[in-house]
DNA sequence: TTGAAAGCGGTACCAC
DNA sequence: GTGGTACCGCTTTCAA
């Protein structure tokens, strides 16, 4: 068996409460008496057993994180960010995906008990879960997605890019546009859709196509209702798989691309650079980062008030979007 | 603050072993009592601490994971698959990314104290480090690497999709190819050079180009290294972001692709789709998976022999092989 | 400067 | 069936 803090203790012939001492050099202990108990604790490999610590502190000293997925680029990166920085405030980083999980709601809880706060992102749980978590004093930071209940809140400026690209798109004579994606799967693409409605003029004709998931097969199945029908002049899409999917297919199709149909996705992912895919780019990591700092001062108590914060967004213009409408 | 095992029992009028029964409904337990203590647990929201369990079983219901990065789509299916199986298993996982961390070594260790068992993928933490692990006890697997001191291991069959490949082109008479990447930043690019090298005849001529990351970056940067010399007729590349790279990098430079020179590269992403790439597909997320399940059998001590397995990898032949090599 | 002892919140053995 | 109680391994008063 591993050797625990009274081995230590009577290998050095001194108390557990010296050990303690020593070992998280709070109290002055007399050098020799220090002296002893590390020896001690070398000698029988000691390596004080984090449970037993953190039942004492009563604190996990471990951060949660809630995600859908980490098929795509935008949660791996999101995921990254947040354990960077987790990591550098001493924490562990405790993950759950709700891909596929029927019983997402009471992992999540399960994972509360095992940490001193986790971000939640997207559309994983349903907003009764998140305010019990709250009401029951979990600390909570939601990401892409807003906030619940008095928790924390990170989001990136969904509205203002989707009115960049908006914008980019009406300059190109684009007057019919077709968004492609559920808003309900996801508040983060609801706002993405009002973003666009807002910058839109009267004249302007924006239809909605739904789709089940946001992955390339869909994009690609949303192409085939077209092809039988009139095609708008662009397509702007909830993330970049769908419109990589659009692009495959349509380019399958022998449709002029930018020239008869102009397409647009969102999160520039790697893929989409290789596509010449035009895209708003949000900050992914920092989006990360950004809500495990907000959780740290929700755990260490160093701010009570719930506070939301926003990042920015970025235009990036390729290929897919070139080009006036043909009169 | 919270209530406890004691409490439950007071308003319940038991001991604290009764409730502990009826919560684990392990020993019979009189149903009216049994209602009295759930009937209480139920009245003051009652929710066992995790930590205080796992003090007491001595157990963490935990499984951790370490990893470079999770930037491109490999590592994140790894891990996706990992948690997938754990789930399912009933642990959490805990995750640590040694991307940037120079002490990455004591962030295993501590990772290690806070789990069951765990997964080392790659190369992330020196042979030594994980022999240190083991002989401390602590149930290890590692995932594209070779086994180190009785630890368990799941690999790709590098070594043969790199002679499959390898084969493929020489098909197409590739006779002078250049291998792109670090055999020493990891074990599995490794053993697919090995692969390419054993697939070989003694009248082709095989290059290794090193670089100092496997991104798109370098594979550009690669790129220019030949424009000013002669191109070989192939590249072959440790993995695809490096792949991706030099593509773009060759089209740019007005080099005619596959006719010129052919590339292919290593995992089958996302974006090897839409750029039209050979790669050589491995099972990501049933590497993780698998992992999972010899951690599970490890820890619950079904098995106490080390085993190593091999999971299958797939020649995938897109357009930049495509045609013979010019004469 | 150091030690004794009371928790932290459970589990499980041993009596009754 | 239940209750008393001794742990699990550490932190942290309170005294000495």
């Amino acid at each position: 068996m591993r050797a625990t803090i009274r081995d230590v203790a009577r290998e050095a012939g001194v108390s557990i409460a010296t050990v303690s001492r020593v070992l998280r050099d709070s109290t002055a202990v007399r050098p020799t008496t220090r002296d002893r108990v590390l020896a001690a604790a070398d000698e029988l490999e000691f390596v004080p057993s984090a449970l037993g610590r953190q039942l004492a502190e009563r604190r996990h000293a471990a951060n949660g994180i809630v995600f859908p997925d980490l098929s795509g680029p935008y949660y791996a990166e999101v995921v990254l960010g947040y354990e960077s920085v987790a990591a550098e405030l001493g924490r562990s980083v405790l993950i759950l995906s709700t891909r596929d999980r029927p019983d997402a709601e009471s992992a999540v809880q399960a994972m509360a008990e095992r940490c001193d706060g986790l971000v939640v992102l997207g559309r994983t749980v349903p907003d009764a879960a998140v305010e019990r978590l709250v009401v029951r004093g979990a600390h909570v930071v939601m990401v892409a997605r807003p906030p619940v209940g008095g928790a924390d809140s990170v989001n990136a400026r969904n509205r203002q890019g989707a009115r960049a690209l908006t914008e980019h798109l009406l300059d190109l004579d684009v007057r019919r546009l077709v968004f492609v994606g559920d808003p309900s799967t996801s508040p983060d693409v609801a706002e993405r859709l009002r973003g666009i409605q807002e910058a839109l003029p009267a004249d302007a004709d924006l239809q909605l196509h739904h789709v089940d998931s946001l992955d390339e097969e869909c994009g690609a199945h949303v192409v085939g209702d077209y092809l039988t029908r009139a095609l708008p002049d662009a397509f702007v899409c909830a993330n970049d798989e769908l419109a990589l999917g659009m692009l495959g297919r349509l380019s399958a199709a022998g449709v002029d691309l930018p020239g008869r149909v102009k397409v647009a996705g969102w999160d520039d992912v790697m893929a989409a650079r290789y596509a010449g895919l035009t895209t708003v780019r949000q900050p992914m990591r920092e989006l990360g980062a950004t809500a495990a700092r907000l959780l740290d001062e929700l755990i260490s108590g160093s701010r009570s008030h719930p506070t939301h914060e926003l990042l920015p967004t970025q235009l990036v213009v390729r290929s897919t979007t070139l080009g006036k409408v043909a009169p």
